[in-house]
DNA sequence: CGGTCCGCATTCAACGTTGTAGATGATCGG
DNA sequence: CCGATCATCTACAACGTTGAATGCGGACCG
């Protein structure tokens, strides 16, 4: 049996509050009586009991994070980096993987453990607009990614209709005219958005938006974009350039386009979206859009410690992260 | 404020323990109160709170999960799969990058958190064997990997040595002639393991082992395999076969190769272990030796959840999970 | 018909912690 | 030298839950 404030308080002679008050830095304890209660602590090993201060104080000092899946290169880079920001902040972190399940999402939120979290972190691919809201009333929330914009709580994510624009002016730029794009699908409103991007940049160079060169299909895996850039081949004149929503989509098109012997970038010049890590080292490299990762963690977390610690008065704050442009060799120099 | 036993007790005109009785399944509750109960809990969205009830059993049905990282395709993917399975079992998982720091290692089961949760899962780098006859002093855990084999803990791997020794053969039988070894780092076990399949399967053979082949580097990441390949080709006879501790390396690896103007598989075959998904869909497609990870997971958490619930009374169990060749593109067909 | 058993519900206490209020001396200003 | 102020410590209650013990009828048995 582990040791409680009362038996350090039993062996330091003193009462349990002040031990209590020990262990809480509270000010006002004479610098022997401290001594004397350390030592105690330290003897018996002593570890507060967290039920027990979760119990009387209403906060336990762990928060959810809900990703659709956890070993997609870009979700375990997010969740490793908010597993950082989390416990510079004393913050815990309980991951939760909804699969884009709209039922796991809420559950996520407001499921059996809600009363052990004092707020969560969501990347949620299907939940609505009135879920955010219903969540929103019992634990403060934090949104990651596009799928909501301005919706009643906290949000985090880069401009993807921005960030993809930019991605395709440059394949443009790069002499590129038939420009493919992998990963629509209008039901994700990341998808939603930066299929958005990639026709804004289009029109803005006067070309037309080529209907067949628009692959929808989801969800937004390696195999997907694997199919999708072997039906793009198939087509009678193939796209000089892909622009994926994803890398990882954009990793399996490479794959696809190597495999059916398609130089890349000479024949077809490949793009994605996140700067993940395989990315860096495929052959060839893979050019990309790089989301500024840690900021997005470090302020989601901070984001949702401020709302833990002061109540939801203050009116919800959408916060745009960084981006960069990273060209490799799928694009040529 | 969340509704407790009290306001559906109050609601449903009954004692406080009926409705703990209700919502624990009690056998003796008659249907009519047990629907009356029922009906306020939904009424009033009544969730149990889980601080309260963890301080008064004792459990809190919240397991550790302690690996060195989060964002490396191997680890994510246990991570995964460990989450579905406690989840399946009603735990759920808090999770620790330790970073292979062997501080950190033991903060993960000792540390604040440690009278929070019921038990850990750790993947350890650097604990000691002494630390871990401490560490299940307190709480069971169970270990994954081969930093330890007979200790005094629950304990699931591979058997490292035959994976390694297995891989090396393959690739004697392709006619690989010298092949070169990427990780070793003697203080890692699973290392020093993977390095004596690799030497026994040569020796086997009747070939000596050759000092210079083998690359002694660590972190077992893709820059560290990227570099020891550049090292290798620099040799005045430089290896016909590389086999990496893990297929990150064997995907940095084959990135230096290929960079290099080395052909893969014709001029050097590539192998790894791990069976990442990466390895799937880079060009050329990854050899690897794959563990049966979903086994692992699952069998580390039936593990845990039997220690947590039967006591430390068993001896220790020690369990090998499967693994399987996988042979692709990188070492010809 | 008296006693026993059973189903159902309740009361009580305790898990370990911390906020509030108050007790106890010592010190200080006037 | 006395009331006020201060530092230090403590007693008490409460957070929400559940195990143990108990109460209370009705059914069953001899």
């Amino acid at each position: 049996m582990a040791a409680s404030l009362k038996d350090v308080a039993a062996m330091a002679g003193v009462s349990i509050k002040t031990v209590s008050n020990v262990v809480n830095d509270y000010p006002f304890v004479s610098v022997q009586t401290r001594a004397r209660v350390n030592a105690a602590i330290k003897e018996l090993e002593y570890q507060p009991n967290l039920s027990a201060r979760g119990l009387r104080t209403g906060r336990s000092n762990l928060i959810a994070l809900a990703l659709p899946v956890l070993d997609e290169p870009y979700f375990a880079e997010i969740a490793s980096l908010v597993v950082y920001a989390a416990e510079e902040r004393g913050l815990t972190v309980l991951i939760d993987q909804t699969g884009g399940d709209r039922q796991r999402e809420r559950q996520a939120a407001e499921g059996v453990r809600a009363n052990l979290i004092d707020g969560a972190i969501s990347s949620p691919l299907a939940l609505t607009q009135k879920d955010i809201e219903v969540l929103t009333r019992r634990r403060p929330i934090v949104l990651l990614g596009e799928q909501f914009s301005a919706v009643g709580a906290d949000h985090v994510a880069i401009d993807s209709v921005a960030a993809a624009r930019d991605a395709t002016s440059a394949l443009l730029e790069l002499g590129r005219r038939r420009i493919a794009f992998i990963g629509a699908d209008t039901k994700v409103n990341t998808a939603a958005q930066r299929l958005t991007g990639y026709e804004q940049a289009l029109r803005a160079a006067g070309r037309t938006v080529d209907e067949r060169l628009i692959i929808r299909i989801g969800p937004f895996r390696r195999v997907q974009g694997y199919q999708a850039a072997q039906e793009l081949l198939r087509l009678r004149r193939p796209p000089d350039a892909i622009f994926c929503l994803n890398d990882l989509m954009a990793l399996g098109a490479m794959r696809a386009l190597i495999e059916a012997g398609a130089r890349v970038p000479q024949d077809v010049a490949v793009m994605g979206i996140d700067d993940i890590e395989d990315g860096r080292f495929g052959s060839p490299t893979l050019s990309t859009v790089s989301p500024d990762k840690r900021a997005i963690a470090a302020i989601a977390v901070d984001l949702l410690a401020l709302r833990i610690r002061g109540g939801s008065d203050d009116p919800p704050r959408d916060v745009a992260a960084g981006y960069q442009l990273v060209m490799r060799e799928s694009t040529g120099s």
